[in-house]
DNA sequence: GCCTGTTCTTAAAGCGCTTCAAGAACTGCA
DNA sequence: TGCAGTTCTTGAAGCGCTTTAAGAACAGGC
């Protein structure tokens, strides 16, 4: 049966033809189209007979509820909106098991990513405006107040960094704790000169700056920061910097920048771990991989994810509203990357440097 | 100025509170809410003293439009809409491309993930169903029919795979060519005994698969084709296959596949490319890391991107409706994964076959 | 056959916004 | 002052769906 008005003309862009209401389908099944959204929502009331015939119809006809107008009239999207940097390799680890997690629980999910060109704020404002239920930030770097104003009281669940927000849950591994591991680890080895290839200016690359301070101070030893990233790009520019210093090894703010950090060395004529250890931080897939080897921190990324998703729609559910946190322990993971301290001073650093200069 | 009506019980879950309407709005400045609808969007019609007054009350209150309500009122959601896999590195380069780009033609993104668990067709219908005026596929591997009835009449832009569907374009880089580069490239060395490690049953993977074939045809070898598939892992896991064939090199799906290949490889001791070859596809960010150093073929993903985007957004606004399509010219790019022949048969690799074995 | 209780179905009122015809409030000019 | 012509503003009608109060239809019990 066709749709009982005319089709639309072609006048709006982007409008294509017109698509099946739920008039349509009420008046090719004979009943009216509040009965037909129950029927397909499975909602109790309605007659079996009549419930299998507008489903018949529904089926047939090929009809797909308008999304946006059922969130309307529902004031519900059961939308759980996420931020992430689509390239990033840990969040895309962590996406895909939220993406799980969230289907699980009955919810979609909606990505905004964060960008160089498509910052943090505007990312989490498209997700309220789109009326998401909750949020999921993989990639905080805001103040509490520029948060605040974002989320204009949706609540959200923030992964990776401790923060102190209203509404706001936090999931987390302890970065001190952790950059402690990496350093004991190193000076087991016998190393005293590690620098620290920090991520910039934003929350999480000064706590794990602090934590690398910590536990040097911890060894007695004097700390070196170097400025850095969190890209591979970053990392390949600290080379410079690093060979500078006369360290045997480099602690580095994320497994991207460690490994661009060493992919540059590398070309330098650098050999790790026999001249220089090198460690990251969050144990990105490639990272096991043999060309890359990285010693790292393994900080639970799947059960940051899946809590992360689970605390999201108790917000929801349960209108929970006093704040969660939650610290993982972080897991040292070590691999080739990182070795005995060498026994003298490197020849291939020097030359390095050299080239470098 | 408080809203007008009591704020809601929390009955319904995920509605927290009461969010600002245009109707609050329009009570604050005391005009309509039809006024303020067009001073918020910059229309063509209110007073200029009026506009400033609502401007600033709507800013104070904090006002941000639902975007839900927009959507539906206005009939366009100005959403591209774009499936992609959150972890592969190759689309988290695209996305960030497509994000630019469709910014500065002023539209939104939508991203829907595809992933194991959830699965491309409900990933379209999501786009779909959330009316996004087009749709650009990264990732299918869908058929035809699966593709038409998915896309229910939105029009779509195919990136990276030819595809005869009406409405959907296709923007691409010709496949056969490449492996025919690659085949050449190692024939160029000396290889005669060259693998491909494949992609799967997926088209694309087919017509990589008979890209070699027909490349290894026309230089009068015999083709060896080996079940790989497009992940590290699946890399990995043919790298055993690999062994009990005597090969020089291999050509294998894409740069995940063969960072895994060479993982494997390499822990048990194979040299890269002392004792083998191999090639990748696509270009990945980390594929020119020296601990990767992977020689493949660059498909221009962001001329692809780009032009993808251009053409989606030429659907909606100038409704063409031919179907457009364009082959990228692939690059080879060479790098140290690609070298001679080796004199005689690799000892490491017997070794590696035996430990393998 | 009338009334009460169930079981289904419908009509109507929104959800928060956009759009547009029609009206109000100004102009300027004769 | 009066009238056409502008410029602004408003009111009302949707967008396509959900939800609910009210009505229809049918059963059973006296």
């Amino acid at each position: 049966m066709a749709p009982s008005e005319p089709v639309r003309g072609g006048a709006v862009p982007g409008q294509g033809r017109r698509r099946l209401t739920l008039q349509d389908i009420a008046d090719a099944a004979g009943v009216s189209p509040g009965l037909v959204s129950m029927v397909l929502r499975g909602r109790p009331g309605p007659n079996a007979d009549t419930a299998a015939r507008v489903t018949e119809v529904a089926q047939r006809l090929g009809y797909r509820a308008n999304r946006t107008a059922s969130q309307l009239a529902s004031r519900r999207t059961r939308l759980l909106g996420v931020t992430m940097t689509p390239g990033n390799p840990y969040h895309g680890e962590l996406v895909e098991e939220i993406l799980q997690r969230t289907h699980e629980r009955g919810y979609e999910v909606l990505l905004s990513p964060v960008t160089r060109t498509h910052e943090e704020l505007s990312s989490i404002q498209t997700l309220v405006d789109s009326r998401c239920e909750v949020v999921v930030l993989l990639n905080s770097t805001l103040t509490t107040q520029q948060l605040t104003t974002a989320l204009d009281g949706v609540p959200a669940v923030c992964v990776g960094r401790p923060l102190d927000v209203p509404d706001v849950d936090v999931v987390r591994t302890d970065d001190i704790t952790a950059m402690g591991l990496l350093v004991d680890h190193l000076v087991g080895l016998g190393h005293t000169s590690i620098a620290h290839v920090d991520g910039g200016g934003d929350y999480l690359p000064e706590v794990r700056r602090l934590g690398y301070e910590e536990a040097m101070h911890r060894h007695g030893l004097t700390p070196l920061v170097l400025p850095g990233g969190e890209t591979e790009q970053h990392g390949a520019e600290a080379a410079a910097d690093l060979l500078r210093h006369d360290v045997t090894a480099a602690v580095t703010y994320n497994d991207l920048c460690a490994v661009g950090l060493m992919d540059r060395l590398q070309k330098l004529g650098v050999r790790i771990p026999d001249d220089l250890s090198v460690t990251g931080f969050d144990d990105d897939r490639l990272s096991g991989l043999h060309g890359i080897d990285l010693t790292t921190i393994d900080p639970s990324k799947l059960e940051q994810a899946r809590l992360a998703v689970d605390w999201a729609v108790q917000r929801i559910e349960e209108e929970r509203s006093e704040r969660a946190v939650h610290d993982f322990p972080p897991r040292l993971v070590v691999r080739g990357s990182s070795g005995p301290v060498p026994q003298r001073r490197s020849r291939r650093m020097a030359a390095a440097r050299a080239a470098e200069g």
